[in-house]
DNA sequence: ACGCAACATGTTTTT
DNA sequence: CATGTTGCGT
């Protein structure tokens, strides 16, 4: 294939002198040269980070603990095996899962190598990124032209509801986003709709399932298009069935390096083994089942390979490079595996020897974030998983007033977050940055509550992981156009937009325009220009057609005169989609012009429409602005691989977390995924670390007594503290008139106490002495603590009433956001929030203002109590909001 | 073609 | 409970 020749080296010994840039080149000499003397990037490195670094040859797998320097490793080992001139930037494969962890990699081999070296590193990116790569350069051999379009989930789903119901099956019955996610789930394990399952054909569509996915897979290649799962099986495939391109790559890829390898799926295995293997290295399978049948799970952990105390290990360091041997190094942590429910096998990186003979396994167990009891803690309590390598995480830093790990425990969610936002206010006094502290939940609909009291009490927060700006209604209407324009094939895109704004183009029309295009085998678009100029149609959408089928004309010669982001203007004016919501009247059409005005400013940055259209279907992640002092709100899932001086983990109770559901399908291993979760919420945390379980929490709506997560039982004793938590809760009980639980619903009371406690207790049976619980439950000071709880929270109840307030930035799916909308490099983020801590001070609003509310729109401000306004919305009726929320009209 | 009311449906998320 | 989706009525 001629794709190389561009940034193909010219020569292949592995000891010839690189052509490099200077900086590399100045540095290999250097390393070259001075033996005695190690280069700068590998100061500071502790021995087996060292050993992971220098062991370039060879299988290893880098076995890194939680906070134990994982990045620094997988980047020095990049700039060892540039600067010791072993290979070019671009023979290097260093694959990521997500744009963030690639973006944050380029950065730190920036910073050893020099920024302008790693521009030459075009094979770093995330498996779905260099997939694209690939495939734009061999789309022919898997029948498509290399300007494909990548669908996204939605567009997925579109697509399938036409297929189910042109099939003739009822989508009701079938739902499209549940085979939707069969398909991915298929493609995950790189199968083909040849491969699946009997049973998993059958399972769907009265058995139809097979020809459905053909008959999908033969649609995309028609619309010239790919699913994110493609990205990874279509490479699969031309690696296999054209051996002579998968050598090129071979010969290419020198160095393979995976972050993140107990997150690889079955499909992204192949495709590294694929990569990685070479003709008379370790067994020469190309059979679709490169795996064994069910994992063996290696029962003991292999011995540890340990550096010399000390020393460097130069192993191999300055070996030639062998043609045969797979220099493919993998970096993961078995333990934080937690994404097994979207087809991650932790068994690829527990198999990893056996896959790769020979592999050497290098254990990072320092660790340099968390104090010794927040270690010790997350230690013994993953200790209760089976089918793992084991670690043990150590650290050397041990300070006397280090603080144990505290558990608390409240009536219900409210009085939870109540109790969070008092402590985080107490740090805060103590001169804690906001900014170092986060509440990470086990789902989504934990974080409700706490944004509800942060508002409340002015204190900033950001939601991390909201829905996402290129999800939004108006992002995704503006990039069909474009995505027309730049494709006029695209026929989703198209329907998307035919009538949109509304132009009177029913479903009918549509759908004869659908006819059209498949009975002629032509693109929706010319279907529609050949529509309007026949008579096929009323007066009245035949008008509409050739009106919209003159203006993707006329943008499409535009497209090569004008530039992109004038041009994206053009369209969006042109086609009467801003006018459109100049016109809504509704409170979110502000935001959304706002919005797509965010969206053609960041056109800026890319060269090309077709280029931002390429980023924008891979590179789906928002930054947070992180120049506002605000506490962290986010999933435990997507607090993987950051820390925080400061963690609090609400809601440990059996049902939430560990999850029911996660219990009912995946059974042990279910219930070992969420102990996963568990202990990488724990190793979140550097300093101070806070659980929470609740009494009581609305489920669906209903009120659900709750007991304490099994996994609060699994933590030592020796590091645990139950909270004599008395604090928390003065100064509420006075505020509270009596009242029952579970207002207007009788019967569910379960006062907090002696049941509780049994509860807890008693299950283990006193026989069980592991956990601190067990013992601690008998405590006198937790006895007092629960009861001093019970009365606070016995009188809280019943009047609840006073606040009244809205919730903002979160879960607002594409419809309304936030009055703290705010944005960095062209991005919107939301749940940015901006509720001043303006506590004390004066609003800047009087009585009779007119101002407006981004989520109610125009109101009059009726009542001012310092910060907090009462408005009365002309829509939206009266509400309290604290001032930050509103601007003046 | 649009708007409202009844209905279902409630983990975790990337690309 | 609360939100998003669908279905029916106009």
């Amino acid at each position: 294939m001629s794709g190389f020749s561009e940034d193909m080296p010219f020569f292949d010994e592995p000891n010839a002198r690189p052509v490099a840039p200077s900086g590399i080149a100045a540095r290999a000499m250097a390393a070259r040269s001075g033996h005695n003397k190690a280069p700068d990037y590998l100061n500071g490195l502790n021995p087996e980070q060292r050993l992971a670094v220098e062991t370039t040859e060879g299988p290893v797998l880098v076995l890194a603990g939680a906070g134990t320097g994982k990045t620094r490793v997988l980047t020095t080992r990049i700039a060892h095996i540039l600067a010791t001139g072993k290979a070019f930037p671009s023979q290097i494969l260093a694959v990521t899962f997500t744009n963030k962890a690639a973006r944050e990699m380029k950065q730190r081999i920036g910073m050893l190598i020099g920024e302008g070296n790693v521009e030459g590193m075009p094979w770093l990116g995330t498996f779905h990124s260099i997939g694209v790569k690939l495939l734009r350069r061999h789309a022919e051999l898997a029948g498509l032209k290399s300007d494909f379009t990548i669908l996204d989930t939605d567009d997925v789903v579109r697509l399938i509801k036409q297929l189910i119901q042109a099939e003739g099956l009822d989508d009701k019955r079938w739902p499209a986003k549940q085979f939707a996610q069969m398909i991915d789930g298929w493609k995950n394990k790189g199968l083909g709709p040849a491969d699946i399952p009997e049973g998993d054909a059958r399972a769907f569509a009265n058995g139809k399932g097979r020809e459905l996915y053909k008959a999908y897979q033969e649609r995309l290649k028609t619309l010239n298009a790919c699913d994110f799962g493609d990205l990874l099986c279509h490479p699969i495939r031309i690696f296999r069935a054209n051996p002579d391109v998968l050598k090129e790559y071979h010969k290419r890829f020198k160095y393979i390096l995976v972050d993140e390898y107990q997150d690889t799926n079955t499909a992204q295995y192949m495709w590294l083994r694929l990569l990685a293997q070479r003709p008379d290295a370790g067994r020469a399978s190309t059979s679709t089942d490169l795996r064994s049948a069910e994992g063996r799970k290696p029962d003991r952990a292999p011995e540890p390979l340990r550096g010399p105390r000390g020393g460097p290990a130069p192993a191999g360091a300055e070996q030639p490079v062998s043609e045969n041997k797979v220099n493919i190094c993998c970096v993961g942590d078995d333990d934080q595996s937690i994404y097994g429910w979207r087809g991650a096998e932790v068994d690829n990186i527990l198999r990893f020897d056996k896959d790769f003979p020979g592999a050497k396994i290098i254990r990072l167990e320092r660790n340099y974030r968390s104090t010794a009891h927040i270690l010790g803690t997350a230690s013994h309590l993953i200790a209760h998983n089976e089918g793992r390598f084991g670690k043990t995480l150590f650290t050397e830093k041990v300070a006397e007033d280090d603080e144990k790990v505290h558990v608390h425990a409240a009536w219900d969610s409210e009085e939870e977050a109540r109790a969070v936002g008092e402590t985080i206010e107490a740090y805060q006094r103590q001169k804690h940055n906001l900014n170092d502290m986060a509440i990470l939940v086990r789902a989504s609909f934990q974080m409700r509550e706490f944004e509800d009291r942060f508002v409340t009490l002015g204190l900033n927060y950001r939601v991390i992981g909201g829905p996402r700006f290129y999800e939004r209604l108006e992002i995704r209407d503006a990039l069909a156009f474009f995505r027309v324009v730049a494709q006029g094939a695209d026929d989703l895109a198209f329907e998307r937009i035919v009538n949109v704004p509304k132009r009177g183009l029913g479903e009918a029309t549509i759908r004869q325009i659908h006819d059209t295009a498949r009975a002629l085998r032509i693109p929706m678009l010319e279907a529609a220009e050949k529509l309007a100029e026949s008579d096929e149609l009323k007066p009245k959408p035949r008008a509409a057609l050739r009106e919209v089928a003159a203006n993707f004309e006329r943008w499409q010669k535009a497209l090569e005169t004008t530039p992109h982001t004038e041009l994206a203007e053009t369209i969006l004016e042109e086609s009467g989609y801003t006018d459109m919501w100049k016109n809504d009247r509704s409170a979110e059409a502000p935001g959304r012009l706002e919005n797509l005005k965010e969206l053609i400013r960041s056109m800026e940055e890319y060269e090309s429409l077709r280029s931002f259209l390429e980023h924008v279907a891979l590179v789906m992640d928002a930054e947070q602005n992180a120049e506002l002092d605000a506490v962290n709100i986010m999933t435990l899932h997507s607090a993987k691989g950051l820390e925080f001086e400061t963690v609090f983990l609400p809601g440990w109770e059996e049902g939430l977390f560990p999850h029911q559901r996660a219990l009912d399908e995946g059974g042990r291993s279910g219930l070992e995924e969420e102990r996963r979760l568990a202990y990488v919420g724990l190793t979140r945390a550097k300093k101070n670390l806070h659980l929470w379980f609740v009494s009581n929490r609305r489920i669906h709506g209903l009120w659900q007594s709750t007991i304490p997560s099994r996994f609060l039982e699994e933590l030592p004793e020796a590091h645990v503290e139950v909270a004599e938590s008395g604090n928390s809760y003065g100064g509420y009980g006075n505020s509270y008139g009596g009242g029952s639980f579970a207002p207007g619903r009788g019967g569910r009371q379960n006062p907090y106490g002696a049941s509780r406690f049994d509860n807890v207790g008693g299950n283990t049976g006193g026989t069980e002495k592991s956990g601190a619980f067990s013992s601690t439950y008998a405590t006198p000071g937790w006895q007092r603590a629960q009861q001093n709880r019970t009365e606070a929270t016995d009188r809280n109840w019943g009047t609840r009433s006073g606040h009244q307030v809205e919730r903002i930035g979160y879960g607002e799916t594409d419809s309304g956001y936030g009055a703290g909308r705010t944005s960095i490099k062209g991005r919107t983020i939301d749940g940015e929030l901006v509720a001043k801590s303006v506590a004390d001070k004066p609003s800047a609003f009087n009585v009779g203002d007119r101002v407006f509310h981004q989520k109610f729109g125009n109101g009059n401000v009726s009542a001012i109590e310092g910060n907090k306004l009462t408005i009365d919305f002309d829509k939206a009726g009266q509400k309290r909001v604290l001032d930050g929320f509103v601007t003046g009209v």
